[in-house]
DNA sequence: CAGTAAAATGTAACCGCTTTCATTTCGATG
DNA sequence: CATCGAAATGAAAGCGGTTACATTTTACTG
C-alpha cells in the first residue's frame, strides 16, 4: 500500500521496476484513488475555493473559467459560491469554502472590509484577493491599474482633440472607481484642462445609472458643455448611448463616448463601444498559477500583482473635428 | 463521538437534553466538522459537479449560478468544470468530475453520443443533462422546448404581416438547431406559407457566422425577397444585423429580425433585440432540485423536465406595414 | 563472500468522521 | 421494588488513503 500511495504521488524513491508493475497492476485494475480519503489522509484538499459576486457579468465568468481551467491542468478541483456583494453573505460563502477544507481561496469581495479581511483571514488558509488592493496585503492581490486605465480613456479622447470631457463615474466609496476617476483627472492636469465639477456624476456601475446619469448631464443647459465622455464601465455606457439617442443626438457625431472593460456587450453596442481592456481572463489565470506556486509549490510560473489596462479603439469616439459640435472649447 | 455524530446530522434518537449539551460545547469550542472525514466515512461528497462547455455566454453563467445558489443553501457544495465542445476534453471533465466522489453530475455536454450517454454514464453515478433529450433517458434530462420556440419565433412575424421570412439557422446536426428550425416551418405551414429552401441558410451560432449568412441571403438577388429574419439564437442575430447595417439598409425598417435565448447582449444590440426566452434560470434552478429529490432526498420539489420559450417583444421587429417594404408578397 | 550503508519496500498508526452493535439508562408495569 | 422493553448512549470497526518508522533488498566495499 506505502508504495502503490508512493507511485501515486509520485514523490520518494520507488524503484523503476516497482513502479511499473504498479502503474500496469493500476490499469488492469482500473484503479482510481479516493480523492476524498486522500485529502482526508493527507490534510489537502486538492481543491480551491473561488468567490465572485456572481457568475453573470464578464469579469467574473472569465475569470472563474480561466482559474478552473488552469487549477483543473493541474489537477486541483475548482468549488465556487456567490457572495452577491453583500457583507454577510460574502463572510457566509467563506466560511462555506473554507468548511470544505479548501486548500486555498481566491476571492473577489465587494462587501467585505480591509480589516475583516486583515483580521479574520489571515489565518485560516491562504487566500488571494482579486481586483482589489488591501493595503498592506498587496502580495495576496492581483488587481487592475485602474488610475491608469482611467487616464488612458480620458488622454484618447484629449487626442482626438476633446476638451470639455464628462465623467460618468462609478461608486466613489469603491476604490476601482476613485482610482479610475484619478486617472481621469491626472489625464486633463496633463492636458492643461481645468476640472469641471459640473460635468462630473457619481453612479452606480449599472445600466440605468449611466442612463439616468447621462441624462442629468444633458439637461444641465441647454447648450452642452461637453463633446466627449468617459464612462467608468461599459454597462454604464451602455445606459448613457440610450440616454444620447433618447435626447436625439448620436453617436459619435454629437458626443463621442468611451467606457472601461471591455466587456462583450461592448462589442455589440452601436456604434461599438470604444472601451479600456480589463485583462480580466489572463488575471483569473494568473491567480490560479500563484494558488499553484504558493500553496502546492507546483509552478515556477512569475507572479504578475498589477495588471495594465490598455484602450480598445472602436466605433464610439472620433476626433473632436469630425464631431458635429455643439460644444465650446475644441 | 457517535452521539455528537447523530447531533450533526440530525437523525437518530438522541434526547433533547443531550443534543442541547452537545449543541452548545460545539458553539463553545466553535467546533466545525469536516467535511472530508464526513464524506470518507459517509460515502456522501455533498458535492455535485457541474458540467458545462464554457462559463461565457448567458446560457451557462445563469445555469450555474443558479444552480449553485440552490446547492450552497442546501448545504451541498458546486464543483464545476468546462468541457468546451470537446468530446475528448468532455469525457475528461467527467471523469475528473467523478475522481472527486461528487454524489452527482449536472452537465452540459455537446461533443458526447447518446450512446456514451447511456452506456458509460448509466453506472457511474446519478446525473442529470441538461438542455438536451437523450432518448431512453427523458426523466434525467431538462430541456427547453425548442420546436416550440422557434414556431413562436416565426409565429410573431407573420401576425406582424410578414410572409417571406428568411431563416438562419445553427448546425442542423445539434438537435436543438433542427428542433428551431423544424418549429418555423410549422409555423409557415400554419400560416398557409411554403418554406422556401432559398431563405434558409444553415450557420454556426456565432456572431460572424450570422453575419456571413445575412450577407449570403442578401446577395440572392438584387430584390431582396424576404421583409423579415428569424436567426436560431442572438449572437447570430447580432452579426446579421451588422451584415444588414453593411449593405445599407436599417432594422426594422427594412428588415425585422426576431432572434433566440434572449441573451444579456439582446438588450444591448439596437434596436433592442425582439427574441424568444430561453428561461435558463429557471432550469438551472430545477437541475439542483432534480439533484436535491433524487440523490439527496431533500426536497420535494416538483420536477419539470421541458420548459416553455416565450416570446419577448423589443424593438427590432415591427408589422409589416409599418416596414419599407422592398419585398414581395405582404 | 561477509559486512555495511543506502535504497526500496512493508507495517501500522492515524486522519476525523459514520455506523453497527453492545451496553446502559429510563420509564412503565406487575 | 424487581422486571422488562424501548430509548439513549458508548465502543469500536471501518472509510481509503498517507506517512513515520521498521524491515528487507540491493549494491558496493574490503
Amino acid at each position: 500500500m506505502a508504495t502503490v500511495s508512493r507511485v501515486i504521488n509520485g514523490s520518494s524513491r520507488v524503484s523503476d521496476k516497482t513502479r511499473e508493475k504498479v502503474l500496469s497492476a493500476m490499469r488492469t485494475l482500473n484503479y482510481r484513488p479516493n480523492s476524498i480519503a486522500q485529502s482526508l489522509a493527507s490534510n489537502r484538499s486538492n481543491s480551491v475555493g473561488i468567490l465572485v459576486p456572481q457568475v453573470h457579468g464578464p469579469v467574473f465568468a472569465s475569470m472563474l473559467s480561466e482559474a478552473e481551467e488552469e487549477l483543473r491542468n493541474a489537477g486541483k478541483f475548482t468549488i465556487f459560491a456567490t457572495g452577491l456583494s453583500d457583507e454577510i453573505k460574502e463572510q457566509e460563502a467563506i466560511r462555506f469554502l473554507i468548511s470544505r477544507n479548501c486548500d486555498a481561496l481566491i476571492m473577489h469581495v465587494d462587501a467585505l472590509t480591509d480589516e475583516f479581511i486583515k483580521e479574520r483571514m489571515d489565518d485560516a488558509l491562504p487566500f488571494l484577493i482579486m481586483n482589489r488592493v488591501v493595503p498592506g496585503l498587496e502580495d495576496k492581490c492581483i488587481s487592475l491599474d485602474n488610475e491608469r486605465g482611467g487616464f488612458e480613456a480620458t488622454r484618447t479622447l484629449l487626442e482626438m482633440g476633446h476638451r470639455r470631457i464628462a465623467y460618468i463615474s462609478g461608486p466613489l466609496a469603491w476604490v476601482d472607481a476613485s482610482a479610475r476617476l484619478e486617472g481621469h483627472r491626472r489625464a486633463l492636469a496633463a492636458y492643461g484642462q481645468e476640472f469641471d465639477d459640473r460635468l462630473l456624476v457619481e453612479s452606480n456601475f449599472k445600466e440605468v445609472g449611466g442612463s439616468e446619469a447621462m441624462s442629468k448631464l444633458l439637461r444641465r443647459g441647454r447648450r452642452r458643455p461637453f463633446s466627449a465622455v468617459v464612462c467608468a464601465n461599459d454597462e454604464m455606457a451602455a445606459g448613457a448611448m440610450d440616454a444620447i439617442r433618447a435626447r436625439g443626438l448620436s453617436i459619435p457625431e454629437d458626443i463621442s463616448i468611451v467606457g472601461f472593460d471591455n466587456a462583450p456587450l461592448s462589442r455589440y453596442l452601436y456604434p461599438k463601444l470604444t472601451t479600456v481592456n480589463y485583462p480580466i481572463a489572463e488575471m483569473g489565470r494568473m491567480a490560479a498559477r500563484w494558488v499553484l506556486r504558493n500553496v502546492y509549490k507546483d509552478s515556477e510560473a512569475e507572479i504578475r500583482h498589477v495588471f495594465r489596462p490598455t484602450l480598445v479603439p472602436r466605433g464610439s469616439a472620433i476626433t473632436a473635428e469630425g464631431s458635429r459640435d455643439d460644444a465650446p472649447g475644441n
